[in-house]
DNA sequence: ATTCGCAATAATATATGATATTTTTTATTA
DNA sequence: TAATAAAAAATATCATATATTATTGCGAAT
């Protein structure tokens, strides 16, 4: 997946929002140009190309002429996000159920394998691969929606479950066993095209997740 | 309004969104740096901020290596643009017609008594002030959902209405009366805290300006 | 003594023009 | 005509200069 970057840029881009998203660089930080220079060894102005994308995203603050930051944390911030994942996966999962075809169905079942497969391991107390369960959490629910027919919808959709998936990092802890169930109920209600089910499963899964992560913020350090 | 923004960046980028929007920048078009740099008068590091910024709000499209290009319109483009303001709009009604209190009602009446002297003078055949008439019908549908207590859906709402506006810009034309009346009923069904009502008429008023927007690009040169 | 205001200085962000790569166009040859 | 090579144009990147903000230290007033 994760091929060379063919420019200095986009390869940054990468790997500045990876080091946000899994907490490398802290919610709140400052992120002074010099210190980001030397750490992914790219010039001032690639770095601000990047921090401006980033900024627009909503991963970076950007203070004019006093610099940028990681964006902050809070548990209404974390609420609001979660509540638009809600809308915006939800709308799409109708959509994608209704529209879905073979391929879609083929994608799906591959990608529910190998998310059970390593929730299976997470499961057994092998936290080793928080990362990569992640990935396959991510593409999984991408799946779903995948045949939703809105690039548009699509696009804003990943920017908020990357969001989401910061607020998860931050806690590290897995839901286990009911998450996994639910999971497992999302997809096959989808292979039945029970749109009603799928979406009360969906919308659950969500809000469990977030008060889940909320009472673990609870007990966070800062 | 428009006061002159303290750094070359914001300024820039304030001008090419906006005249990405206003058509000026037509779909398609390549945006040179060389030229921009002419046009703009900012160096070309300033105009890959901004280029970037605009690209990761779906105003610009970048080629890795080939440059940038003014984002391309299309009937699915629009068609997905308005399902998804409809979705984030009507959800964001709720909320605020549910919370709003009186300094949300306050703006609301302002907002919709600036948006209807205009609309009179459009009726009345003065088109002169498309611009104007497109700020206020903006901070008409800005002020109902304005107390719908989440930024994050403030904010992406914001993109997604700005994408509309560029293919009502494209078209130039005034869906007239029926408008008005739609605005006016949004209006008394918010006041009246009247949500069921409120949310049907502006999934209607949007879905009739897509008809509309679609039938008119038809007519269209390219 | 402590706080407040005000320089001078340091640190940082913003903006630019120059250089290195890459892509596109044009010209040449088989 | 197609393939290839040289030239031109455009992008990506960088190092540096300028402007702004933050910090520090000093002295006056409470």
């Amino acid at each position: 997946m994760s091929q060379t970057a063919p420019t200095v840029g986009s390869s940054t881009y990468e790997r500045i929002k990876h080091d946000i998203i899994f907490g490398e660089l802290a919610p709140g930080v400052k992120l002074k140009l010099d210190g980001l220079r030397d750490r992914y060894a790219a010039s001032v102005s690639t770095l601000r190309e990047t921090l401006n994308r980033l900024a627009s995203e909503g991963f970076v603050q950007a203070a004019e002429q006093r610099g940028f930051f990681v964006r902050p944390v809070s548990a209404t911030d974390l609420t609001e996000i979660s509540e638009l994942r809600i809308l915006l996966e939800c709308s799409a999962l109708e959509t994608s159920i209704a529209c879905g075809d073979a391929d879609w169905e083929g994608n799906l079942v591959a990608a529910h394998h190998k998310l059970h497969l390593i929730e299976q391991k997470m499961l057994d107390g092998d936290k080793s691969q928080k990362e990569l369960w992640k990935r396959y959490d991510w593409e999984f629910h991408q799946a779903l929606i995948q045949a939703c027919n809105s690039e548009n919808l699509l696009t804003l959709h990943g920017t908020i479950f990357d969001k989401y998936l910061r607020y998860q990092m931050l806690v590290l802890t897995h839901r286990g066993a009911p998450a996994i169930e639910e999971h497992k109920s999302m997809f096959d209600a989808a292979l039945a095209r029970d749109v009603a089910t799928a979406k009360r499963v969906l919308e659950g899964h969500i809000r469990s997740g977030l008060d889940h992560t909320l009472s673990a913020m609870k007990d966070l350090p800062s």
